[in-house]
DNA sequence: CTGTTAGCGCATTCAT
DNA sequence: ATGAATGCGCTAACAG
């Protein structure tokens, strides 16, 4: 029977008359052992039901098998879908997740770091609170003067240096523009007061500044007569309706609406029939794909990136950085794709 | 500047003039020491960057403040549900998520309760990859033996003591089913022919069982002539979509549609699109909200159970083991709602 | 309020 | 192929 006291690689020594460091060479570096002896120090392990303890190993070794992932927000599916990713490879890779969910408050964010850094986690994938560029978190110094691996993952600091994982933002806000001049605005069906309703994440974001970026590029070339509306808010759902409502109700209905993410865009959808205005009276369109809607034929075009990708990207990435402190930060960026 | 090397409770001893164990305390247990010692410690730990290593604590002394979530699907948004509130509900307690998806394999989930067990975690909160009778893994013995709390969360696994928080299956089943009948299986529209067929996880599994069983009982006390077919699959889209798309072919469409969770509803809902049977031909209900839906005017009759809810009270559950390990094994239930 | 001593469990020397 | 000694960083005892 088990005791409930803890067996330690002392125990299981004296059971097969060896010493300690012999049976820690059989559990870690069965190679070194001749195969008897391993043999029965595994069994006895088995039969005393020996736990390593991660603490004891952690704190000799200086190098844990622990990865860090901070996010805001585990209920954004596409968060959830990185995160999918990035614990399927790092299971792979022999790693361990510590998640935190900040739920979007810094302090909580830096506590997470602060722990992370505690249990010397070797490496970490972080996505902020907030990619606006007066964000600038405390625990930054701490981090980089550490030796823990860092990979950003959508979200970013500014200039801090770590690598990232990012989406083609620019890119996407000129697709969703390229679609709306080629469906919505085309020249025959423009009239001077048309406008454009893009309902945007914080003001100061630099996701949403760059896919508003990329709108206005692609519209301002071709387009001299669309205006751009443009609500700021947050990422989440509730805002974003609130918003779109008071917005109908001074403006009226727009041409087109332009959700800057998956929660902004069905925010918006939700305005919409709260104020009883079909969908066919106006353009919908978003970033990040509205799940299961083909089920129900209902289409709203949109840019769709590849979350998982993006996660098992960051990942690979994250060990890039492991295996080799000094490689230099680099930024991947993946690119979305307009399905209609 | 921060060396690059690891500073040490020693290091900032040296630097203020004192002792190992004066420094531990003053950032352990401020009231045990002077407050200007202890301001010049802090002041101290802050310049040279001190990190507390959370392995040589938890060496020494054996609690952990590590909590360990297992579960089979990060993107079941009913799964992320309950983990959100977990993570929340264990930050607030001040314990660090080790979050494992097993991806349904047993064999990840194995190594899933090993890492814990060697991480000496203060508690788990478990959902098996099964909860089919059969499923008996090899760490059960090694978990019941460990000092490690536990509480099982949606899925148990059979009779192995640990608590749980569960749905009311049963109930849900039967709550379903009395709507069948009030609403569809009606006496006057009641014909020979009328078949229901309920779309199932694993043939085994407890929870569709009981699921199934709350039909079974509603229906059969009332409703001699509604003949029942039941499809096993598991609790994914795809072989939902695949299931029912061979019954539309072989039996035709029937009367109703009853999906045992989100997942397998939205599959049978996409069967039926594919073969271009309208929504209105037949009723569809499920288990579970369809996220959504309500945006666009889709009504789609649910048992909703409130995730947040029993990843909360699982958290709630866990500390009440944690603090008293002698603390009876009780199960929670979360009974659901009928939303049409 | 502060210091001394000791040891948590394991793995890295250097021996044999 | 195996062993002896040592220390990783921290904190619980018990002093003082």
């Amino acid at each position: 029977m088990p005791a409930s006291r803890k067996v330690t690689i002392a125990d299981i020594a004296r059971h097969v008359g060896m010493t300690n460091i012999t049976v820690s060479r059989a559990l870690n570096k069965p190679e070194m052992v001749r195969p008897a002896t391993r043999e029965r120090i595994e069994q006895a392990a088995l039969e005393l039901g020996y736990v390593p303890n991660a603490f004891a190993r952690g704190l000799k070794r200086s190098d844990s098998r622990l990865i860090g992932v901070v996010t805001a927000s585990l209920d954004n599916p596409f968060y959830a879908e990185m995160i999918k990713a990035i614990s399927r490879h790092a299971k792979q890779h022999d790693y361990a997740i510590m998640l935190f969910d900040t739920d979007g408050d810094p302090r909580l964010e830096a506590m997470a770091i602060e722990t992370l850094l505690s249990y010397q986690a070797a490496g970490l994938i972080l996505s902020p609170v907030s990619d606006e560029p007066d964000y600038r978190p405390n625990y930054l110094t701490r981090l980089q003067a550490s030796d823990i691996a860092v990979v950003q993952l959508d979200r970013t600091l500014h200039d801090c240096g770590f690598s990232a994982v990012v989406l083609d933002n620019p890119g996407a806000g000129e697709r969703v523009a390229r679609y709306l001049l080629a469906h919505v605005f085309t020249p025959d069906r423009r009239t001077r007061e048309d406008r454009l309703l893009v309902v945007a994440g914080p003001e100061h974001s630099r996701i949403s500044r760059e896919r508003l970026h990329g709108v206005q590029t692609a519209l301002g070339e071709q387009a001299g007569d669309v205006g751009i509306d443009v609500l700021w808010g947050d990422y989440t759902l509730a805002p974003a309706v609130a918003q779109v409502r008071g917005y109908l109700k001074t403006h009226g209905v727009p041409r087109a609406i332009f959700g800057l993410n998956q929660l902004i865009t069905l925010g918006a959808l939700k305005a919409l029939r709260e104020a009883g205005i079909d969908r066919d009276q106006l353009s919908v369109i978003g970033i990040d794909r509205l799940p299961y809607l083909d089920i129900f034929d209902i289409t709203v075009p949109c840019v769709v990136h590849d979350g998982y990708r993006a996660g098992a990207q960051a990942l690979e990435q994250l060990l890039v950085q492991m295996r080799d402190p000094q490689a230099a930060p680099c930024t991947l960026t993946v690119r979305g794709e307009l399905v209609t």
